[in-house]
DNA sequence: CATAGATCCTGTATGC
DNA sequence: TGCATACAGGATCTAT
């Protein structure tokens, strides 16, 4: 489930149903999910049986689980496919069951299932970040996220406005601002009324404002319906899937109406993968900036 | 240095 | 029916 509305979801189902609880034992299931730990499976399984998790925490599309008593943290990426699900011991393995993890209390326990194994999970140190606190090694490289109380706006302007690159591109590099995806750049680029190939030069500050504005609200308004799915891979911690899918004005709306103007929705090619705009809402680089009077 | 493109993987949907 | 192709919500490595 990979943005950020869906990874806060199974965030907070991780905080309610595995913090505080101590690992048992963990089987990992296929070596690429644990890629990143760089001592391998093997180290990765016995370093965490019995310890205890404390809590789990994000940014961006990150997740991970600090170890009561260490300076080390369980660290989850879902990729594409990735999911962390509850289910009873005895429930089937499935096809996709890639890491395994059971509980010293016998209760329910938490299984990484990834289809396409782009996402996984490593141990790593947690290391002092000046702002942050701690971080994990592995998240430090990226920007704090909108939803994050001490994001600055006022850096994530300048930066976007520094930037020569396209606009859709600026929004997914997680190095200025972390957790925008394909779904919600598409969204918020289409309640701003940008769109996603002007570059960030071009803009003016107040047009990033509204642009992180928009940012903050459609993904607020994400959360509050469990986030987007439009299948069964993208669920939370109890499988269960968010409504948002309803509410999306762009994505994945190829040649249905605008929900402002009626003019269908287009869809484009774009950094080897789909974007979706208004043509007439969101004027391109080519046309007038669409928010000048 | 900033930026653009290729690549990792498995499955589903679509067209011939 | 079989087969080929396009596409899927992401990040990272490589080349320019």
């Amino acid at each position: 489930m990979p943005e950020l509305p869906e990874v806060e979801v199974v965030r907070r189902g991780l905080q309610q149903w595995v913090s505080g609880r101590t690992i048992a034992n963990v089987d990992v299931r296929h070596p690429r999910a644990v890629r990143r730990h760089e001592a391998g499976a093997d180290d990765f399984v016995r370093r965490l049986a019995g310890h205890r998790f404390r809590c789990a925490s994000r940014r961006g599309k990150y997740l991970w689980l600090p170890l009561a008593g260490e300076d080390t943290a369980v660290v989850a990426h879902l990729g594409m496919s990735g999911q962390l699900v509850l289910l009873p011991s005895d429930a089937p393995d499935g096809p996709h069951l890639r890491v395994r993890m059971t509980f010293d209390d016998g209760g329910r326990e938490l299984r990484f299932v990834d289809q396409r194994t782009f996402g996984g999970l490593a141990l790593a140190e947690l290391v002092p970040d000046e702002a942050a606190g701690h971080l994990p090694a592995p998240v430090r490289h990226i920007a704090r996220d909108p939803l994050d109380p001490a994001f600055d706006d006022d850096e994530f302007v300048g930066r976007v406005r520094a930037r020569e690159s396209a606009l859709k591109r600026i929004l997914l590099d997680q190095t200025v601002a972390s957790g925008i995806g394909n779904i919600y750049a598409d969204e918020a680029l289409w309640r701003t009324r940008l769109h996603g190939s002007r570059v960030g030069r071009t803009l003016t500050r107040p047009q990033v404002r509204d642009l992180l504005a928009s940012v903050r609200e459609v993904m607020g308004e994400a959360l509050e319906q469990g986030g987007t799915s439009f299948d069964s891979l993208y669920v939370n911690v109890n499988g269960e899937s968010g409504y948002f899918e309803r509410s999306l004005h762009a994505y994945g709306r190829e040649g249905e109406p605008c929900d402002r103007c009626g003019t269908p929705i287009r869809r484009v090619a774009f950094m080897n993968r789909s974007s979706y705009f208004c043509p007439r809402c969101q004027r391109g680089a080519r046309g007038k900036p669409s928010a000048r009077r």
